[in-house]
DNA sequence: AAGTGGTCTAGACCACATT
DNA sequence: ATGTGGTCTAGACCACTTC
């Protein structure tokens, strides 16, 4: 990276960041490898002969790229490249079968809030089973999920349970149902609190909202609302079998830890 | 939205742009209809009794979340809700059949760069023909599209062409083939310089980028790279036919034009 | 205690659209 | 010419991790 200035050969009409954003990104693919930290933003800063505000502007930018990763009072890193995660229909099946990535880590029963409400053919006011559950590949966090299932489509439950057999209870049952279908929609969302926590990154953070509805008996029986850290996750909709991690990628990841 | 400063209520530990954003996504649910325009920053900042760039900070994430939309030299307006976008499969065939939404805005032949030559079997060095599209939905560009079709694909192309004629004669060689499958990757990314530029916003808005291999002979026959509005789009995967606007997001959606 | 990234301020000027 | 959002500065202090 040099002791370089940013050249004064500038076209005007190009933002500083802009362009320090592309100055670094060259330097992170020449001079630097997976998991190596960078000088912090004050050096980097002055280094470059621009404002700390500037420089955070253009890093701000590749971590979005998922090119870096920056932890308060650690410092920034060279992030490895972003994890495929399947999505589905890989196992067009209910949540919760076989040995998925998955882990339950909590559930509630209470009313379906009213954006959940709106997924479901019956109006609002649905009393719901509401599971929590997280997603956990290479040895970190990169989803967590909220996982509706309207008390109407799984009858066959009795009256009380305990919290530890509740979500397992919950999940036995919707399997019993037969799946006709999912759909699924992505978009962009910010981590709220406490989802944040979950995936280890700051409120805010930018994520990837995946919806899930699964149809059984010509209604919507379960809706899954999934939180994918968008900085460490490209998501896979395989139809001709998973894309697996190349080799190349399975590499760099290790040298990040 | 009253004349209110911040309450001195906050707690600590909560930013005080993360504060004012949930006032200010209340705000908008409740004194503000799609396609009105707020105050401007200056004028809101005051309102808050914060800097401007705090309240920039807090704009900037809502408008992430695709509740707002801000234009320099016009001002900031209530988006209206997110369109759903069906990218697949709700139609598993080859790009350019039929009506689709997809138009085509030039074409050109030329070795595939780096990262694209990687989704493809044969190395790098692939002479490919570029085709570039867009997606136009409800009147607005939603999607730009970079078309790759390796020259071996599509053998029964005579030699030159008028750039009229090129890319419809691609398609067409490509329509041929037999489409075994087809895959698709989503993730996160920062609007490149000719991309915004299509899709009518700046440099580094968020973009989804979604990755899509045309399978056929038991190789990757095509790939195509395209780039979605996050503020404005919700991608969506139907495996039970194309998810339709609901009545209700399509008034919300007619009021704002 | 020291060093990191995260938040916040109060200004200034620029690019753009509209009048 | 005016008003808007976009960029940039030079500081300050805070929250967090590590030593």
């Amino acid at each position: 990276m040099g002791t370089t200035q940013l050249e004064a050969t500038q076209d005007v009409q190009e933002p500083k960041y802009w362009h320090l954003k592309t100055v670094l990104n060259d330097a992170l693919d020449s001079e630097f490898s997976v998991g190596e930290i960078l000088p912090n933003e004050r050096d980097l800063a002055a280094r470059f002969g621009v404002a700390r505000a500037t420089l955070r502007q253009a890093l701000e930018q590749l971590e979005l790229e998922g090119r870096l990763q920056r932890r308060r009072g650690v410092g920034t890193t060279v992030a490895p490249p972003r994890m495929g995660v399947a999505v589905g229909p890989v196992d067009n099946a209910w949540p919760g079968i076989g040995n998925d990535t998955w882990r339950t880590v909590g559930c509630a029963e209470a009313v379906a809030p009213a954006a959940v409400a709106r997924l479901f053919d019956s109006g609002a006011g649905v009393p719901v089973h509401t599971i929590r559950r997280e997603r956990v590949m290479n040895g970190q966090p990169v989803a967590t999920e909220l996982l509706y299932v309207p008390a109407e489509s799984v009858p066959g439950l009795p009256g009380l349970l305990s919290p530890a057999s509740h979500a397992p209870a919950v999940l036995r049952e919707l399997q019993r149902l037969d799946l006709e279908g999912e759909d699924r929609a992505v978009e962009l969302g910010s981590a709220r609190a406490e989802d944040a926590k979950q995936l280890d990154r700051l409120p805010g953070a930018p994520v990837l909202v995946v919806t899930t509805r699964y149809f059984a008996a010509g209604q919507v029986a379960a809706v899954a609302i999934s939180t994918y850290r968008a900085d460490t996750c490209r998501l896979t909709f395989g139809d001709t079998g998973t894309v697996e991690v190349t080799p190349h990628e399975e590499q760099e990841r290790r040298q990040a830890s």
